[in-house]
DNA sequence: GTCTATAGGCGGATAGAC
DNA sequence: GTCTATCCGCCTATAGAC
């Protein structure tokens, strides 16, 4: 792998864990194997590599998650499917799931212009298509962003689930946590 | 108010605003009409100042969202003004509700126990009593957890939303959005 | 309890050799 | 493109006067 995209991959993972004030450049050049001069060859600063580090990691997600919606089952049968493979992504992808809650703590509101359209939109649109299949006339943008909260939520308090009352074995599964939200969304969306 | 309640207060919003790394004892001496080294008169250190301040808001928010449940309806009318009150906090108490983020973002599990036990626990188990009255053998932890993932989520991204499809004016609405998750989830309860 | 002064370290970033 | 050396500012924290 080329430099730049090794310092990509190692700034995506300290940036997740640790936040951008909390990284070093003398921190992101040792884990990309070089010294942190270095860096200001392939980036001019450490706002831009951070742009560029986010930029990646969301581009990446959507390719992946995109890929999923070119089967064509019954619209429920989608759904469902759809939900199981966003969770497994979620569950999956800490990197991810850690850099989208920090930008979501951002309060510039460029930034979260930024997240919202070239980011979250994409994957909005897809879900709101199959949706609109099931019930034309529900209220799709809250039904939408519960989704996303849930998916993002179940699988960010993962490794604290079993100090809250009444966790069980299968709270840690990703294929019960996406039936039941699916089951969630499936019977209000058809009462509605 | 004393030096030191104020230190807590003004602490408290610049942690919730930019997170630990981002902000100085000089800003948060500032922000408190003293000088930095007089911060130390009053806390150890800089960690020390930042638990004092994530315990005072988080005591702070329970106390208040216990009193809501003296009151004695009926189950489901329970649920839906716990609900309700829940959400008129998240979407009032931005500092709790971006602390309590940050926290969910530390990998480190000492932390995270902390966070679930002394603060999350009771308000699940308040949850939980209400929900067993409605069913006593459905699932509460996910319904719980769910819960909590759109009440933050749902608020958290109240300024990005005009940014994301099919978004609404009564999407910003307290009231929409908790009748709407109060839905969502007895629908689901009941037919379980 | 608050201040001024300051220690000592680490941060981002640049200059210039190779 | 990568390095060493270095600048300079800000950081946490302490010493000691008032």
């Amino acid at each position: 792998m080329q430099t730049y995209d090794r310092i990509l991959v190692q700034a995506a993972a300290l940036f997740a864990q640790q936040g951008y004030e909390a990284v070093s450049m003398r921190d992101i050049a040792q884990a990309s194997g070089i010294k942190a001069p270095s860096l200001y060859n392939h980036f001019s600063d450490k706002q831009s590599l951070y742009r560029a580090t986010v930029q990646s990691v969301f581009t990446q997600h959507n390719e992946q998650l995109i890929d999923v919606l070119r089967s064509s089952h019954k619209p429920l049968d989608k759904l469902k499917k759809v939900i199981y493979l966003s969770a497994v992504k979620m569950a999956e992808d800490k990197i991810f799931r850690q850099l989208i809650l920090r930008e979501l703590l951002q309060n510039d509101p460029e930034k979260l212009q930024f997240l919202a359209e070239k980011v979250m939109a994409d994957t909005c649109e897809h879900f709101a298509r199959i949706l609109r299949e099931l019930n034309p006339s529900a209220d799709h943008h809250f039904t939408i962003t519960s989704l996303m909260g849930m998916l993002l939520f179940h699988f960010q308090i993962d490794i604290m689930r079993d100090f809250l009352p009444d966790a069980q074995a299968k709270h840690h599964r990703t294929d019960y946590l996406s039936e039941q939200i699916f089951l969630l969304v499936s019977q209000r969306l058809l009462n509605q």
